[in-house]
DNA sequence: CCAGTGATACTCT
DNA sequence: GAGTATCACTGGT
């Protein structure tokens, strides 16, 4: 079952629970690449009173953040280092300022195509890490803002059912506060992990 | 381990 | 407008 608006109006601790098993599917003229989101993070909100100071919406609106204060059901992609993009799934309702990084996913279909897109990369560096995933699915600034209920980027409905666990989040030990959420979620058992 | 890369947001003038 | 610090990362050593 391909993903609706409604399941993208929750929290991003929520919906980023909920992502985890699904798929996100890209089709373009070269082929499909589909893959099973195996870890992602929740942005934006409170924990325990503490707002999430590791979020990109933390500062408020900005030329910028402006995709992840939109309606759910978008995509928030951003550069990060000069090189990398990272994808972003926008919930909740316009003005939240909710968003979940996809960090890692297990290809499904089109591996060839995403092998292709890796250059030498092989194995689990394929896909798992967040600019990694985004250079194996082909998403870059050109998907800022698209709508993942109409596009051609999508997430569907996983097939299995699968555990989900949780720890701290990586690399934002700049946050005062939010450098403590436990707001990282994984497939258990998986072996794409970012690590 | 650590260099590479550029957009962004902030601080001055 | 210019200068600067910072960054939700990756790949090769």
């Amino acid at each position: 079952m391909k993903w609706s608006r409604e399941d993208y109006t929750g929290s991003a601790v929520e919906t980023a629970k909920h992502l985890i098993g699904a798929v996100l599917v890209h089709e373009t003229k070269e082929g499909i690449t589909a893959g099973r989101i195996t870890e992602c993070e929740a942005y934006g909100g409170f924990y325990r009173g503490k707002p999430d100071d590791g979020a990109h919406s933390y500062k408020g609106l900005t030329p910028r953040t402006q995709a992840i204060f939109g309606e759910g059901g978008h995509i928030y992609v951003y550069m990060i280092y000069g090189m990398y993009w990272c994808m972003n799934v926008v919930c909740g309702h316009e003005g939240d300022g909710y968003a979940v990084l996809l960090r890692a996913l297990e290809p499904l279909e089109g591996k060839e195509l995403m092998e292709k897109r890796r250059g030498k990369a092989r194995g689990r560096l394929l896909t798992a890490g967040p600019g990694r995933l985004t250079m194996a699915m082909g998403i870059d600034k050109s998907f800022y803002g698209a709508d993942l209920v109409h596009g051609s980027v999508y997430i569907e409905d996983g097939k299995e059912k699968v555990r989900v666990e949780r720890s701290k989040r990586i690399n934002i030990d700049y946050a005062r506060y939010g450098k403590n959420f436990p707001w990282r979620f994984m497939m258990k058992g998986s072996l794409w992990i970012s690590k």
